[in-house]
DNA sequence: ACTGGCACTCGGACGCACCGAGTGCCAACA
DNA sequence: TGTTGGCACTCGGTGCGTCCGAGTGCCAGT
């Protein structure tokens, strides 16, 4: 029921509130936006999009600003995604191409979201639950110590010790990294488990329990939630909030500091396209005043995890998401590549 | 030269500002501190203490904060390190002990010095150069694509990605990677290069490309400066810092994302004792109201890496510098024992 | 349905006076 | 010589009253 010329009423004041950051009125909107009509007319557009929630004052005699409500109709109907420049295109490809292992990718696209959008960037690293066994490696590095080597497809590599209940010889070790390799390579490591379920049971008694031992550190190596990785950066683009810092920004810096809490929040974007969470959509209660743009990345077509930025509820909503989505893709051709 | 009473008195004069974070005047000193002199004798001692540079007055009618230089005194005279509580110690245990990679143990450590110091902590990976080799694995991952895996004997592991410029044979493969470990095992990091650097000409013709290039891509990975990685975390706690926040943390935050800048003043520090850079001691200019305690941790006597703290120079410098030594002493430990 | 006009609101900026913590200096004292 | 109490002075912070103007809601007119 909001008729087009109050959808662009909306449009401009977020527009508005975003490039100024504070709150803006009637006359300045009609000087700034050809809408055709008078401060007159704008004023009471914008008294009914009040009434349905879409923005509000924060004082009785000052202008508008959006609520979390009407950035998600902005978010929804009113905005595209913003596709990057070709210049800035050919800079994220040179700046993840010099990448030299998983760790280097991530921390590189950290900065590169962080930097693109001037906003705080989270990226998880590829969930082994959902990438496919490259190799799993078992070293012995004392008589009964081993270290268990996990690869994934997408450069992922864990290690754990293991200390065996069992000296456990050479050819015993051979043995069971030729079995292991042979049941799991190329199968996703969720389904790891099943595979190599009956494995102990095909070994002598006495190297049986270090078999055990030695499946039941792969099992909780790969128990989710556990095994997740996260990495952030560009926090001091926090800075930039509001003038109104401290109590700004400090819950902000806590939840990012929890690992949990992030991931819950990457968590609940979905997997294939993008996710926007706009303020109190957050369930965190330190971030009810951010937004949350998030996407699936992989090397495939499949995500094997998710990264976003954490920005202000007042951000540049189609720059952001097409930076998110720009790098994700460049991500994840690089993963491929790897 | 101070007699005796100044110094008590500068000491007291950190003391109470470290607490209240406010300006401390003559009367209020004697109120808190036996001194045993009458406030306008303080005010005479104080009076040389500005003049020698030791504190300070930010306006004419209030009361004095210490300068660097002050501070400086106090840390190398007046205070001692502040051993921690029991209870203290055995939380710092419990807390590192339940580690199972050295990302956990240096993720651990990060948030343990951070809550313990309520500031911003940096452990730095144990070095690469100067850990020694545990091991170093090569594994075939198509006929033409190796992965170099290096561990430490720290819990570090470094894998890479090699593109061959021949196809490599499995017979090869299981030569190289016995002779790579016969050579290097057990030594330091450092002289690799040197114990490696005939080994292509042993062997075919055929392989010596490959070989070369499994050494080379081996030799980068151990360039100091780049192999050094660092994790950061407490950043909340800057939070803390003054009223005048916005102003004071934002290069704080940005310093802290520049590993470069962090790995330097990390690396200033001396390798065995404590080193406390106070203010402007610390080059980097967007750390000049900081001070960085900081310290070398390692498996066994040599420091493998450093680990410290960031805060403002009005920090608890006793509490700060035994919590860093404590913590220190814990990773140590947890190192050898892996 | 839109517009111009008008009275009203209220937060922010400005000016001013006051208060009090803290200082420096000095004369007196041990 | 070092210490002390007394005293005049400084100056940042706070509270208060005023003013200004952007912005609003409402209404009558087109």
């Amino acid at each position: 029921m909001l008729s087009e010329r109050r959808l662009e009423v909306l449009r401009a004041i977020v527009q508005d509130y975003v490039g100024t950051e504070e709150p803006v009125g009637s006359k300045a909107l009609t000087e700034r936006h050809q809408l055709g009509v008078s401060p007159a007319t704008v004023r009471n557009d914008m008294a009914v999009l009040e009434d349905e929630g879409f923005i509000a004052q924060p004082h009785t005699s000052a202008g508008r600003i959006p609520t979390d409500k009407g950035y998600r109709l902005f978010v929804d109907k009113l905005a595209g995604v913003k596709p990057l420049s070709s210049p800035e295109r050919r800079a994220i490809q040179n700046f993840l191409d010099g990448a030299v292992d998983l760790d280097d990718v991530v921390g590189r696209t950290v900065r590169l979201l962080a930097q693109l959008t001037r906003q705080v960037a989270v990226v998880q690293y590829p969930s082994l639950t959902r990438s496919t066994v490259r190799h799993v490696e078992l070293l012995s590095l004392a008589p009964a110590r081993l270290m268990l080597v996990l690869i994934t497809d997408t450069g992922r590599v864990e290690q754990r010790m293991i200390d065996c209940p069992a000296p456990f010889g050479e050819a015993s070790l051979a043995d069971l990294r030729a079995r292991l390799n042979s049941r799991v390579v190329g199968r996703r490591f969720a389904d790891v488990p099943q595979l190599v379920r009956e494995l102990p049971e095909s070994f002598d008694s006495e190297d049986r329990g270090t078999v055990s031992t030695v499946l039941s550190t792969l099992l909780e190596t790969l128990v989710e939630e556990t095994e997740e990785r996260l990495m952030i950066g560009g926090t001091s683009n926090l800075t930039r909030f509001g003038h109104d810092f401290p109590v700004m920004i400090r819950p902000v810096l806590e939840a990012l500091e929890e690992q949990v809490v992030l991931l819950k929040l990457l968590g609940e974007a979905t997997d294939s396209a993008m996710t926007v969470r706009i303020g109190h959509e957050n369930a965190h209660e330190g971030l009810t005043s951010t937004s949350v743009v998030a996407v699936g990345y992989g090397s495939g077509d499949e995500a094997v995890a998710k990264l976003g930025v954490v920005g202000p509820t007042r951000m540049d909503y189609p720059g952001t998401m097409g930076a998110v989505r720009a790098v994700a893709r460049y991500v994840g051709q690089i993963l491929a590549e790897s």
